[in-house]
DNA sequence: ATAGGGTTAG
């Protein structure tokens, strides 16, 4: 421990405080997809095991013997295991936690929760030692119904106040997206430590409430309870979410000063938080000090440095990591075809995507159709695009065909552009950002009928816009900013003032993809105030001179505000990085990292 | 003995 550290001084301003709401929160951009919660399944997982409601005794010990046979077949290879050996013995309560530890321990989830219920069944009465283990195999599952009633029979067996099953039971409500039940647990365990501490912000940042993972991270350092390895891994991931880059340093130092390990996991925490913050430098000075890397934390390199528009950088990373002997895997390839779209790299991503098949023996998923469509639409290989589309061994899902509408909105393709709408709006007709986008494409053509069209069918479906949300991060705090919000008069004349000097230099405000045929007037003020010029305006106000000014959008930056922010940072001479729904525009000079592709 | 962790298209 080289010198005190705490977060207390700064909690005043510290950036979670600064969040007015979670829903606000300017990020929707890299999301897990919803886990979906399984309806409670007690089907047996192994053939010839299927419950009666009162087996006999010997039955039970038929199924479980059938079970392991099972498992020493198709996993053990016929050696000798613990379970096998453990079969002579009548069943009691020590034999069952035996075989449900391993289970979980191996990943046999279903198993393991199958012999817990015909522990049940029998009427064999569970431990905490044998509740811990079931509880995480019914969380990997995400058996909510099934996670409520292990609970329930945990409290009837006295087990709830254990702090293992406890921290058992807030990870099975976060891992069943229940953060709510996993907190009220949480709230009344009689007895918690770091671990669960863990496992409640762990579980926040999984159910995509960056601010309050945060908020319970300073809770817990302003309660003294230690902050491990795992409690960092946690609370950076939730710093990257939220491009909160402050927070994110400050626990980069306080890992220095208290020397917690940088090991795999909370290094490659670090280079992904330094990577979706845009601070491209701290991210490879983190790699290289680095001693323990894996396969992650190449990934996490790669997709940074691709997220960041240095394409060129990412594909050299690639061939350092096949020279380390690393074997990349679909999300290292997806990284490098991102890379490669950003780059405009169109042979070197078709070669990437044929190489990961034919010399790494890896299937091409969803996600890295979607890349090679975004390269061929980017580049203007519409036939190309298109024929990939209809060919491709997996269905087309609505980000495949919306990729394809935004590439036609790019090159002005109205003809595909209306095609990939009709494909995209059957899949997914309540999705906002679907209108808008065919609407920006007929807008670019004047085809003010068909915006009129599409906007009454929007009315009629009712489907609102997203709200355009930035935020920013001065002095520790993030300051939040939405399009409709009533500007500050300061901000307001701010902008008007930055107008008036760009329009000197030649900048017309780009009215052209606003969504409705409004007067031109009325249109130039709804792109005026859009969230990023407001926090960009803030921004110059308030930061020190010289600094760099980083933004996060919710959404895609438009055409307009993407040359506005050109222009400012010729104009103030100042350097901005805005990192929006996909990726980060890192201006300087008067041109954008992204060269205006995206 | 039992609990908590990182990367992933547009």
């Amino acid at each position: 421990m080289k010198r005190p550290l705490t977060l207390t001084t700064r909690a005043r301003g510290s950036p979670v405080r600064a969040y007015r709401s979670a829903s606000a929160s300017p990020e929707t951009r890299w999301q897990a997809p919803e886990r979906q919660s399984t309806a409670v399944s007690t089907n047996p997982p192994a053939a010839g095991a299927r419950a009666s409601p009162a087996p006999a005794r010997h039955a039970v010990q038929a199924s479980l013997m059938s079970l392991v046979e099972s498992h020493v077949r198709s996993d053990w290879r016929g050696s000798p295991s613990p379970l096998l050996l453990r079969l002579g013995e009548p069943i009691d309560s020590r034999l069952c936690r035996h075989v449900i530890r391993g289970y979980t321990s191996q990943g046999k989830h279903l198993h393991s929760v199958f012999v817990f219920i015909q522990m049940q069944r029998v009427g064999v009465r569970p431990d905490s030692f044998t509740f811990a283990p079931v509880l995480k195999s019914v969380a990997r599952l995400c058996l909510r119904e099934m996670g409520r009633s292990v609970h329930a029979y945990a409290a009837k067996a006295n087990v709830d106040g254990d702090v293992y099953v406890g921290t058992s039971l807030v990870n099975l409500y976060s891992g069943c997206m229940l953060i709510g039940d996993a907190h009220k647990v949480f709230d009344e365990m009689g007895e918690r430590n770091s671990v669960s501490w863990n496992a409640l912000i762990t579980g926040y940042t999984h159910n995509r409430k960056f601010a309050e993972a945060l908020d319970l991270f300073r809770e817990m350092q302003a309660d003294g309870v230690e902050l491990t390895e795992v409690t960092m891994v946690g609370a950076l991931s939730a710093c990257a979410h939220l491009g909160a880059l402050s927070l994110g340093k400050w626990i980069h130092e306080y890992i220095d000063c208290y020397g917690l390990c940088l090991n795999e996991f909370l290094g490659t925490a670090l280079v992904d938080m330094y990577a979706k913050c845009g601070a491209v430098m701290e991210m490879e000075k983190v790699f290289i000090t680095m001693r323990a890397k894996n396969v992650y934390t190449w990934n996490a390199l790669i997709s940074g440095f691709a997220m960041n528009g240095h394409g060129e950088a990412a594909l050299q990373a690639f061939s350092r990591m096949i020279m380390e002997n690393l074997k990349p895997d679909g999300v290292t390839f997806l990284g490098i075809l991102c890379a490669c779209c950003h780059e405009g790299l169109v042979d070197e991503g078709k070669k990437y995507f044929r190489i990961m098949k034919e010399e790494f023996g890896l299937r091409p998923g969803i996600e890295h159709y979607g890349c090679m469509v975004d390269l061929l639409g980017q580049a203007g290989l519409f036939s190309e695009a298109l024929h990939l589309v209809q060919n491709m061994d997996l269905k087309p899902d609505p980000i495949i065909w919306r990729t394809l509408l935004g590439a036609c909105r790019t090159h002005r393709n109205v003809p595909l552009g209306r095609y990939a709408a009709r494909k995209l709006l059957e899949l997914e007709p309540t999705n906002a950002e679907n209108y808008v986008l065919l609407s920006n494409i007929y807008a670019q053509d004047s085809m003010w009928d068909e915006i009129a069209q599409l906007r009454a069918v929007m009315n009629q479906r009712g489907i609102a816009k997203v709200a355009g949300c930035s935020s920013i991060e001065i002095g520790n705090v993030v300051y939040e900013f939405v399009a409709s919000d009533c500007l500050k008069p300061e901000v307001r004349d701010l902008l008007d003032d930055i107008r008036k000097e760009l329009k000197q230099m030649g900048y017309a405000a780009n009215t052209g993809l606003a969504l409705y045929d409004i007067e031109e007037e009325e249109k130039e003020s709804s792109v005026a105030f859009h969230s990023e010029k407001i926090a960009l305006a803030f921004g110059l106000m308030k930061s020190p001179p010289g600094s760099t000014i980083r933004i996060v959008k919710n959404l895609r930056v438009c055409q307009d505000c993407h040359v506005f922010f050109k222009l400012v940072s010729l104009v103030y001479k100042r350097k901005i990085s805005l990192r929006d729904r996909n990726q980060f525009h890192h201006f300087a000079g008067g041109s954008c990292s992204c060269r205006d592709h995206w």
